[in-house]
DNA sequence: GTTATTGCAAATGATTTGCACAAGG
DNA sequence: CCTTGTGCAAATCATTTGCAATAAC
């Protein structure tokens, strides 16, 4: 885990004159010890198998200051519920490519995309505070050959594939 | 409201074996009314104010329903619930940038954004099945002017403000 | 000590579903 | 008729919240 993470949190704390708790800490320790995405609940079943017993309800309420101090953020994948990306320190300007036939999800940066975004902005009159791209695609690997080692890593694993709602 | 829409549903209905029922009817023919996005509860309001009695339960199967048949897109704009989109029958491959200021959604359309998002999809691996672009922006007018006519309209409308969760 | 934080359980809000009845083809 | 569609009310699911107990600072 990035030594940045714990400071930019402390600073977020006293600037907000919080406190710095056991739970926060286990919290941001698991989120950043990867760099998956991440449902609250599947956060929750983390936290679980680890020594940490956080309450759901305290889960929430450290993703909600969390995604306040930037230090996550919230992304749509399409199925209901809230997913949590903790990538965008590294990469600011990321953006998600969802396979329709496993859900892997890939993550990609373009600055020609950026721009280009940027560009469309200014001609509507408005200045980007942020954008979100998603991309559903299908694997050509799969067309072609007829398999797709993610898909059989995602059945493996019982991930919920895209659009499937669970 | 656009003649091939009924006669797109129509042959969806056949072609699934369903049946055209009176509450599917006047659903489409509210829906196609305006090119307004909205959310289910909007559209129940909507129907009870002209003289639909739909239930909630049959607002919501038959948004299913037009989603499957692809005359209307489901849009995450922010807040909680699912919004829908009529537009994509007339512009395929439009994009949303919603104001942070006033929430309000200008839809906008891009040849060279479109064929970006192509190639960089390509270049992964994969092919775009579709994509979905949304922006958050502030208004130059709110920043050089202090005022934006949109703003206002908001306000009095009584819309829902993006990120305020309702 | 004072005030923020937690855990619990209850509340909420959007959406879905089981079932008996109504209605399309 | 036979099967799909509807309305209702209950169920579900993710998320939020009130409150009393607990722990930072």
């Amino acid at each position: 885990m990035d030594a940045g993470i714990r400071e930019r949190l402390d600073t977020f704390i006293q600037k907000k004159g919080l406190r710095q708790t056991a739970q926060r800490d286990e919290i941001v320790d698991i989120i950043f010890s990867s760099d998956e995405h991440f449902t609250p609940d599947e956060l929750f079943d983390r936290l679980r198998a680890s020594r940490s017993k956080s309450s759901r309800a305290t889960v929430y309420r450290t993703l909600a200051l969390l995604v306040e101090a930037d230090l996550i953020h919230e992304i749509e994948l399409g199925d209901g519920q809230t997913t949590y990306d903790p990538n965008f320190l590294d990469h600011p300007n990321h953006n998600h490519l969802v396979c329709v036939d496993c859900g892997k999800v890939v993550e990609f940066e373009d600055n020609h995309l950026d721009l280009l975004n940027d560009c469309v902005t200014r001609r509507l009159g408005y200045r980007a505070v942020r954008q979100s791209l998603r991309i559903e695609a299908t694997c050509e690997r799969l067309r072609n050959d007829g398999n797709c080692p993610d898909l059989i890593q995602a059945r493996i694993k019982g991930k919920r594939l895209p659009n499937l709602k669970k």
